[in-house]
DNA sequence: GCCTATGTTTCAGT
DNA sequence: CACTGAAACATAGG
Protein backbone atom coordinates (compact mmCIF):
# COMPACT_ATOMS: atom_id res chain seq x y z
CA UNK A 1 0.00 0.00 0.00
CA UNK A 2 2.78 2.51 0.97
CA UNK A 3 2.42 5.95 -1.03
CA UNK A 4 3.59 9.17 0.55
CA UNK A 5 0.27 9.15 2.44
CA UNK A 6 0.48 5.47 4.11
CA UNK A 7 3.97 6.21 4.90
CA UNK A 8 3.05 9.78 6.51
CA UNK A 9 0.21 7.32 8.59
CA UNK A 10 2.62 5.52 9.68
CA UNK A 11 4.99 8.10 10.52
CA UNK A 12 2.39 9.71 13.10
CA UNK A 13 1.55 6.10 14.49
CA UNK A 14 4.98 5.79 15.06
CA UNK A 15 5.04 9.79 17.29
CA UNK A 16 2.51 8.54 18.57
CA UNK A 17 3.49 5.02 19.75
CA UNK A 18 7.12 4.56 20.20
CA UNK A 19 9.16 7.24 20.96
CA UNK A 20 11.15 7.66 24.04
CA UNK A 21 11.38 4.02 25.43
CA UNK A 22 14.38 1.82 26.28
CA UNK A 23 14.74 -0.83 23.26
CA UNK A 24 16.06 -4.04 24.67
CA UNK A 25 15.76 -5.93 21.58
CA UNK A 26 15.60 -5.99 18.03
CA UNK A 27 14.55 -9.26 15.45
CA UNK A 28 14.84 -9.31 11.98
CA UNK A 29 13.85 -12.26 10.41
CA UNK A 30 14.98 -12.27 7.01
CA UNK A 31 18.30 -9.81 7.60
CA UNK A 32 20.07 -11.27 4.09
CA UNK A 33 17.23 -9.62 2.07
CA UNK A 34 16.05 -7.01 4.25
CA UNK A 35 18.38 -5.36 6.09
CA UNK A 36 21.10 -3.21 4.36
CA UNK A 37 23.83 -3.67 7.54
CA UNK A 38 25.00 -6.27 9.48
CA UNK A 39 22.98 -7.97 11.99
CA UNK A 40 25.18 -8.04 14.50
CA UNK A 41 25.91 -4.21 14.00
CA UNK A 42 22.08 -3.26 13.86
CA UNK A 43 21.38 -4.86 17.19
CA UNK A 44 24.12 -3.53 18.70
CA UNK A 45 23.89 0.05 17.71
CA UNK A 46 19.90 -0.08 18.78
CA UNK A 47 19.84 -1.85 21.99
CA UNK A 48 19.70 0.53 24.97
CA UNK A 49 18.80 3.08 22.57
CA UNK A 50 15.79 4.66 22.33
CA UNK A 51 14.20 6.76 19.34
CA UNK A 52 13.39 10.03 19.66
CA UNK A 53 11.52 11.33 16.23
CA UNK A 54 10.91 10.81 13.00
CA UNK A 55 11.30 12.05 9.81
CA UNK A 56 10.10 11.38 6.31
CA UNK A 57 10.89 12.34 2.42
CA UNK A 58 8.78 11.23 0.09
CA UNK A 59 8.29 7.20 0.82
CA UNK A 60 11.65 6.77 2.89
CA UNK A 61 11.03 7.47 6.67
CA UNK A 62 13.44 8.22 9.50
CA UNK A 63 13.74 7.22 12.93
CA UNK A 64 16.17 9.47 14.85
CA UNK A 65 18.01 8.23 17.65
CA UNK A 66 19.16 9.91 20.95
CA UNK A 67 22.88 9.04 20.04
CA UNK A 68 22.72 9.78 16.67
CA UNK A 69 22.65 6.78 14.42
CA UNK A 70 19.30 7.06 12.52
CA UNK A 71 16.92 3.96 11.32
CA UNK A 72 16.31 4.22 7.45
CA UNK A 73 12.94 2.50 6.51
CA UNK A 74 11.21 1.71 3.03
CA UNK A 75 8.15 -0.36 2.85
CA UNK A 76 7.99 -1.55 -0.31
CA UNK A 77 4.79 -2.81 -1.93
CA UNK A 78 3.53 -4.28 1.08
CA UNK A 79 5.05 -2.60 4.34
CA UNK A 80 2.92 -2.00 7.07
CA UNK A 81 3.56 -1.33 11.05
CA UNK A 82 1.78 -2.32 14.28
CA UNK A 83 2.47 -1.99 17.88
CA UNK A 84 0.85 -4.36 20.84
CA UNK A 85 2.22 -6.05 23.41
CA UNK A 86 1.15 -9.91 23.86
CA UNK A 87 3.78 -12.31 21.51
CA UNK A 88 -0.20 -13.97 20.77
CA UNK A 89 -0.96 -10.69 19.08
CA UNK A 90 2.18 -10.34 17.41
CA UNK A 91 0.83 -9.88 13.54
CA UNK A 92 1.48 -12.14 10.62
CA UNK A 93 3.96 -11.01 8.10
CA UNK A 94 5.82 -9.36 10.99
CA UNK A 95 9.55 -9.24 9.24
CA UNK A 96 11.52 -6.88 12.29
CA UNK A 97 10.51 -6.60 15.90
CA UNK A 98 11.97 -3.58 18.10
CA UNK A 99 11.13 -4.85 21.79
CA UNK A 100 10.73 -2.18 24.92
CA UNK A 101 11.64 -1.43 27.49
CA UNK A 102 7.86 -1.41 28.71
CA UNK A 103 7.07 -4.82 27.19
CA UNK A 104 5.35 -2.94 24.01
CA UNK A 105 6.85 -4.14 20.49
CA UNK A 106 6.94 -1.91 17.16
CA UNK A 107 6.63 -4.30 14.41
CA UNK A 108 7.90 -3.99 10.70
CA UNK A 109 5.37 -6.25 8.59
CA UNK A 110 6.00 -7.08 4.83
CA UNK A 111 4.58 -9.82 3.38
CA UNK A 112 6.51 -9.53 -0.07
CA UNK A 113 9.46 -8.34 1.64
CA UNK A 114 10.39 -5.71 -0.70
CA UNK A 115 10.72 -3.14 2.17
CA UNK A 116 14.23 -2.37 3.38
CA UNK A 117 15.83 -0.99 6.86
CA UNK A 118 19.04 0.60 7.41
CA UNK A 119 20.96 2.85 9.32
CA UNK A 120 22.51 6.15 8.32
CA UNK A 121 24.56 9.07 9.89
CA UNK A 122 22.46 11.71 8.40
CA UNK A 123 18.78 12.33 6.65
CA UNK A 124 20.93 14.40 4.77
CA UNK A 125 23.35 12.51 3.11
CA UNK A 126 21.07 9.91 2.68
CA UNK A 127 18.84 12.02 0.37
CA UNK A 128 22.21 12.90 -1.63
CA UNK A 129 22.66 9.53 -1.87
CA UNK A 130 19.30 8.06 -3.06
CA UNK A 131 18.75 11.28 -4.91
CA UNK A 132 15.45 12.43 -3.53
CA UNK A 133 14.08 15.25 -4.80
CA UNK A 134 11.83 18.04 -2.81
CA UNK A 135 9.24 16.08 -0.59
CA UNK A 136 5.72 15.96 -3.30
CA UNK A 137 3.99 16.58 0.21
CA UNK A 138 5.41 20.99 -0.63
CA UNK A 139 6.44 20.53 -4.18
CA UNK A 140 6.23 24.04 -5.44
CA UNK A 141 5.43 24.82 -9.24
CA UNK A 142 9.04 26.14 -9.47
CA UNK A 143 10.25 22.78 -8.18
CA UNK A 144 8.25 20.88 -10.13
CA UNK A 145 9.38 23.14 -13.27
CA UNK A 146 12.72 22.44 -12.79
CA UNK A 147 12.22 18.65 -12.42
CA UNK A 148 10.51 18.57 -15.74
CA UNK A 149 13.27 20.59 -17.19
CA UNK A 150 14.11 18.81 -21.16
CA UNK A 151 11.91 16.11 -20.52
CA UNK A 152 10.45 14.48 -23.16
CA UNK A 153 9.00 10.74 -22.27
CA UNK A 154 5.19 10.79 -20.74
CA UNK A 155 4.41 12.53 -17.71
CA UNK A 156 2.75 9.72 -15.39
CA UNK A 157 6.40 7.98 -15.76
CA UNK A 158 8.74 11.40 -14.39
CA UNK A 159 5.37 11.48 -11.72
CA UNK A 160 7.11 8.45 -10.48
CA UNK A 161 10.41 9.13 -10.66
CA UNK A 162 11.44 9.26 -7.21
CA UNK A 163 14.22 11.88 -8.18
CA UNK A 164 11.41 14.37 -9.34
CA UNK A 165 8.50 14.16 -6.63
CA UNK A 166 9.52 11.58 -3.85
CA UNK A 167 6.23 10.06 -2.50
CA UNK A 168 4.25 9.50 -5.23
CA UNK A 169 3.34 6.61 -6.36
CA UNK A 170 1.27 4.60 -9.11
CA UNK A 171 -2.37 5.64 -7.62
CA UNK A 172 -1.38 9.07 -6.61
CA UNK A 173 0.13 9.51 -10.10
CA UNK A 174 -3.39 8.58 -11.75
CA UNK A 175 -5.77 10.67 -8.86
CA UNK A 176 -3.04 13.99 -9.57
CA UNK A 177 -3.76 13.85 -13.44
CA UNK A 178 -7.35 13.06 -13.26
CA UNK A 179 -7.84 15.82 -10.55
CA UNK A 180 -5.26 17.66 -13.04
CA UNK A 181 -7.58 17.12 -16.36
CA UNK A 182 -4.19 16.00 -17.75
CA UNK A 183 -3.73 12.66 -19.76
CA UNK A 184 -1.11 10.54 -18.39
CA UNK A 185 0.83 10.42 -21.92
CA UNK A 186 0.85 14.12 -22.55
CA UNK A 187 5.30 14.45 -23.07
CA UNK A 188 6.40 16.56 -20.32
CA UNK A 189 7.78 19.10 -22.98
CA UNK A 190 4.35 19.80 -24.14
CA UNK A 191 2.43 20.82 -20.92
CA UNK A 192 2.01 25.02 -20.86
CA UNK A 193 2.96 26.97 -17.70
CA UNK A 194 -0.31 27.21 -16.37
CA UNK A 195 -0.17 23.04 -16.80
CA UNK A 196 2.46 22.70 -14.78
CA UNK A 197 1.08 25.04 -11.94
CA UNK A 198 -1.87 22.84 -12.17
CA UNK A 199 -0.34 19.90 -11.96
CA UNK A 200 2.00 20.97 -8.88
CA UNK A 201 -1.23 22.25 -6.75
CA UNK A 202 -3.26 19.35 -7.65
CA UNK A 203 0.08 16.95 -6.29
CA UNK A 204 -0.15 18.76 -3.35
CA UNK A 205 -4.20 18.60 -2.61
CA UNK A 206 -4.45 14.83 -3.44
CA UNK A 207 -1.42 14.27 -0.72
CA UNK A 208 -3.14 16.24 1.86
CA UNK A 209 -6.31 14.65 1.37
CA UNK A 210 -5.17 11.13 1.44
CA UNK A 211 -3.04 11.94 4.54
CA UNK A 212 -6.09 13.42 6.15
CA UNK A 213 -8.05 10.25 5.41
CA UNK A 214 -5.14 8.50 6.98
CA UNK A 215 -4.85 6.69 3.44
CA UNK A 216 -7.94 4.61 3.62
CA UNK A 217 -9.18 5.16 -0.04
CA UNK A 218 -12.74 4.10 0.81
CA UNK A 219 -12.60 7.27 2.75
CA UNK A 220 -11.35 9.80 -0.04
CA UNK A 221 -14.09 12.38 -1.88
CA UNK A 222 -16.41 10.87 -4.29
CA UNK A 223 -14.76 12.90 -6.83
CA UNK A 224 -11.41 10.96 -6.27
CA UNK A 225 -11.14 8.63 -9.19
CA UNK A 226 -9.30 5.76 -6.51
CA UNK A 227 -12.64 4.56 -6.40
CA UNK A 228 -13.00 2.61 -10.10
CA UNK A 229 -9.73 0.84 -8.64
CA UNK A 230 -11.56 -0.67 -5.95
CA UNK A 231 -13.78 -3.02 -7.17
CA UNK A 232 -14.54 -4.10 -3.95
CA UNK A 233 -16.17 -0.94 -3.26
CA UNK A 234 -18.45 -1.47 -6.39
CA UNK A 235 -21.96 -1.99 -5.80
CA UNK A 236 -22.45 -5.74 -5.76
CA UNK A 237 -24.57 -6.01 -8.57
CA UNK A 238 -21.72 -4.89 -10.74
CA UNK A 239 -19.33 -7.30 -12.21
CA UNK A 240 -15.74 -7.74 -11.42
CA UNK A 241 -14.51 -6.26 -14.84
CA UNK A 242 -17.23 -3.63 -14.97
CA UNK A 243 -15.32 -0.28 -15.10
CA UNK A 244 -16.70 2.11 -13.00
CA UNK A 245 -17.35 5.39 -14.54
CA UNK A 246 -15.79 9.05 -14.69
CA UNK A 247 -17.41 10.70 -11.36
CA UNK A 248 -17.12 14.25 -13.24
CA UNK A 249 -18.70 13.66 -16.63
CA UNK A 250 -19.49 9.65 -16.30
CA UNK A 251 -18.00 8.29 -19.28
CA UNK A 252 -16.64 5.06 -18.46
CA UNK A 253 -12.69 5.11 -17.26
CA UNK A 254 -10.25 3.63 -19.18
CA UNK A 255 -7.57 1.12 -18.06
CA UNK A 256 -3.99 0.98 -20.09
CA UNK A 257 -0.24 0.48 -19.23
CA UNK A 258 1.64 3.33 -19.03
CA UNK A 259 5.77 3.76 -18.55
CA UNK A 260 4.67 -0.61 -17.66
CA UNK A 261 2.32 0.77 -15.03
CA UNK A 262 -1.56 0.16 -15.11
CA UNK A 263 -3.45 3.53 -15.44
CA UNK A 264 -6.49 4.07 -14.95
CA UNK A 265 -7.52 7.96 -16.85
CA UNK A 266 -10.80 9.67 -18.38
CA UNK A 267 -10.69 9.61 -21.57
CA UNK A 268 -13.31 12.36 -21.66
CA UNK A 269 -11.93 14.63 -18.56
CA UNK A 270 -8.39 14.35 -18.90
CA UNK A 271 -6.28 16.34 -22.33
C1' DG B 1 -2.76 -23.05 -12.43
C1' DC B 2 -3.34 -18.15 -14.10
C1' DC B 3 -3.15 -13.26 -13.33
C1' DT B 4 -2.30 -8.99 -10.90
C1' DA B 5 -0.20 -6.14 -7.43
C1' DT B 6 0.40 0.60 -3.97
C1' DG B 7 8.07 -0.13 -5.43
C1' DT B 8 12.79 -0.04 -6.78
C1' DT B 9 16.85 -1.60 -9.06
C1' DT B 10 19.30 -3.55 -12.74
C1' DC B 11 20.25 -4.72 -17.35
C1' DA B 12 19.89 -4.95 -22.29
C1' DG B 13 18.69 -2.46 -26.27
C1' DT B 14 17.98 1.76 -29.04
C1' DC C 1 24.71 9.93 -22.18
C1' DA C 2 19.50 9.60 -22.30
C1' DC C 3 15.66 7.07 -22.46
C1' DT C 4 12.67 2.65 -22.67
C1' DG C 5 10.99 -1.70 -21.62
C1' DA C 6 11.48 -5.95 -19.36
C1' DA C 7 12.95 -8.69 -15.72
C1' DA C 8 13.88 -9.60 -11.05
C1' DC C 9 12.83 -9.60 -6.22
C1' DA C 10 8.80 -12.83 -2.97
C1' DT C 11 4.28 -13.51 -1.81
C1' DA C 12 -0.81 -13.06 -1.31
C1' DG C 13 -5.22 -13.03 -3.02
C1' DG C 14 -8.79 -13.43 -6.48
Amino acid sequence: MPELPEVETYRRFIDETSLFQPITEVEVQDPKRQLQVDLDDFRRTLRGEQFTQTARIGKQLFLETARGPIVTMHFGMTGDVAYYKDEADTPRFARAIFHFENGFKFAFLDSRKFGRLGLTQSVAAFRLQKKLGPDALTLSTEELTQGLARKKSAIKPLLLDQRIAPGVGNWIADEVLFQAQLEPERPADSLQPAEVDRLATCIREVLETAIAAEAIYRDFPSHYLIHAREWDEAPASATKDAHLHCPRCQTLIQKKYVGGRATYFCPNCQV
